[in-house]
RNA sequence: UGGGGUGUCGUCCAAUGGCAAGACUCUGGAUUCUGGCUCCAGCUAUCGAGGUUCAAAUCCUUGCACCCCAGCCA
């Protein structure tokens, strides 16, 4: 497969992407190489159920799974689930669906750290009887306090000099439940000097009598993530333990751990997380506007969720290519949002069955053509892909247009229709349009128009072709359509930067237009949710969730790009 | 003023002492029954200052900027 080549780039559009050059690949490269782990490569996506999985877990996703993937290893879904305060079985299923939906299988390796509690206590243990761990009865300020500051060592806690029988004993007791939450904690024996803070004797195992929900109420000790996770990967047999930026620091933790205890010892690699223009990634944030319904839920198509993203109308396939065209590097990164979006137009590209549908309607009489009569016209389904056929589409003397493709006084540069201006309906005749009608308001309500019937089917027999070509429904087959206009959800590029870290200040009060009187051409009857179609020349729609019998509910996942609207925008602004 | 990291086009990201790639964005053009797609062309980069070398993004010295760490969160 060419797959330890040392391939640079090319991002060949539509086809497999060779896989971009990053410094993990390198590693678990040189790994294979060297037999470093005989020839193995075990890696683990580790959330905590916590909350829902955002763009920037698949990311990690990508990277932990396509690592494996690459090189024929496993990747393991391992729930972190050490602090039953704050977690739930909601997270783990949604997770679940996520990860799947995103295309990865983690085969039978769907593992939980709470499984590993028990091993993991024993080895607190042994830690305790090397001496290099003991219990200490400061309370959480306290321990604050003796840590230290970033330039002032800290000091030993009274409790560090403990006897190792005193230490096994008061232990016990921790994990008996004789003694109140926060009461008491287990730390490790390290340095309270150390210019890393993380060694200043971090804390193992804190008292905490919640109900788990895995384990009950069996525990009343749980472990820390630093204590608790080399334990996990060891268990496992990780060999590259890949994580994000922010536990560097805590590397040398989680190597010291596994040292004193002689067991596999992994290695950490951390990289860079992905930060995206126009949204916010923090689960704090996301779930302050869940909470305080900015959005609609944890799924509203402008989350950044992998959940909002799915009901959004994004493919998985659009997400892993963009999460191998952002690289993986180790320095802080802003990844333009405009990326994601191409992505996701380029799936799409190929994908989605193109179908005509006119969100803001204005209606079309046509003359000339004979009362009451209803021709079958051919449509292809995507230009892009031949093999998704055709379909017919009704047309009648009596039609919806798009209000933007009618200007009673056409700008320079607008070829759509305007009086006295001949225009090709898509698939269908050439018209042009005779009498603007209006309502007292002075607003164009109907066109009369004539029809040619010499360009059936949108070719006349002189050669002449119009500039522009426009989409149409049939009134009397019309469907009606709600369509949803999604916009970014934040009006700046970094929410917050200007507004000091107010980042609610810069919500897009615009982010969502809903479109009651939306038609749609009659093959678009029988959708379901999650249906992905093209709305020509309008952009790329899914069918919502919220759909009914009587009316269906389209998103719209992304425009199509837009020459015209560009040459708006230079010529008024 | 502790420790750990990171500095390459506007934005991501390559280069492993030997011609600074690619993608996205943007600009211009070709094509087009979607102002879509496609195609062609163009734009802009090695944090600064010294040094080593025939040759430095890469090595050395020094400075600067930015990110992370003082949870009984992960």
């Amino acid at each position: 497969m060419g797959k330890d080549e040392n391939r640079t780039d090319e991002n060949s559009k539509g086809e497999a992407t060779v896989p971009v050059a990053n410094f993990i690949r390198e590693i678990i490269k040189e790994d294979m190489k060297s037999g470093r782990w005989g020839g193995k490569v075990v890696t683990r996506f580790p959330p905590e159920p916590n909350g829902y999985l955002h763009i920037g877990h698949a990311k990690a996703i990508c990277i932990d799974f396509g690592s494996a993937q690459e090189f024929g290893g496993e990747c393991h879904l391992r729930y972190d689930d050490t602090n039953p305060a704050k977690e739930d079985q909601e997270y783990i299923d949604s997770i679940q669906r996520d990860v799947r939906w995103l295309g990865f299988d983690w085969g039978k390796h769907c593992y939980y750290a709470s499984d590993y509690f028990e091993k993991i206590h024993m080895w607190a243990i042994e830690l305790i009887k090397q001496g290099k761990a003991y219990v200490d009865d400061l309370t959480a300020d306290e321990i604050r306090k003796y840590r230290g500051t970033l330039t002032e060592p800290g000091k030993d806690s009274p409790c560090r000099n403990r006897s190792v029988e005193e230490n096994l004993a008061l232990f016990e007791k921790m994990a008996n439940g004789d003694f109140e939450d926060g009461s008491r904690v287990l730390r490790a024996r390290i340095d309270m000097a150390s210019p890393n803070i993380n060694l200043r004797d971090p804390v193992m195992y804190r008292i905490l009598k919640a109900e788990h929900h895995r384990q009950g109420r069996r525990w009343k000790i749980y472990p820390m993530y630093d204590w608790a996770h080399g334990l996990e990967d060891s268990i496992e047999g990780v060999t590259h333990s890949l994580c994000s930026l922010e536990f560097e620091d805590h590397r040398p933790l989680y190597d010291w751990f596994l040292d004193q205890l002689s067991v596999h010892h992994p290695q950490q690699i951390e990289f860079a997380r992905l930060n995206l223009t126009f949204t916010v990634m923090s689960k704090r944030k996301l779930k302050e506007l869940v909470d305080k319904n900015y959005v609609a839920g944890w799924d509203d198509p402008r989350m950044p969720t992998l959940s909002g993203l799915r009901r959004r109308g994004f493919t998985p396939e659009s997400i892993r290519n963009f999460c191998e065209r952002i690289g993986v590097a180790k320095r802080d990164s802003t990844v333009d949002y405009a990326l994601l979006e191409h992505c996701l137009r380029e799936d799409l590209n190929k994908k989605a069955k193109r179908v005509m549908a006119v969100i803001n309607p204005l209606k079309v009489v046509i003359k000339n053509y004979p009362e009451g009569m209803v021709e079958m016209i051919d449509a292809i389904n995507n230009p892009e892909d031949a093999s998704m056929g055709t379909r017919q589409v009704p047309f009648s003397g009596v039609l919806y247009i798009e209000k933007n493709d009618f200007m009673e006084v056409p700008p320079k540069k607008f070829f759509r229709l305007s009086p006295g201006r001949e225009v090709r309906l898509r698939y269908g005749y050439f018209i042009t349009c005779t009498d603007v009608v209006k309502n007292d308001a002075g607003e164009v309500v109907e066109l009369r128009c004539t029809y040619d019937p010499q360009t059936k089917g949108g070719a006349a027999p002189d050669g002449r072709s119009p500039k522009a070509t426009i989409h149409w429904v049939s009134a009397q087959h019309a469907l009606d359509l709600e369509v949803r206009q999604y916009d970014k959800l934040f009006n700046s590029e970094a929410p917050g930067a200007g507004t000091d870290g107010d980042y609610l200040k810069d919500l897009n009060t615009d982010s969502l237009k809903v479109l009651l009187n939306c038609k749609g051409e009659p093959s678009l009857a029988h959708v379901t949710p999650e249906d992905k179609f093209q709305f020509e020349r309008i952009g790329y729609f899914c069918v919502d969730k919220e759909s009914t019998d009587e009316k269906t509910v389209f998103n719209r996942t992304v425009s199509l790009k837009d020459e015209w609207a560009k040459i708006v925008k230079k010529s008024g602004a």
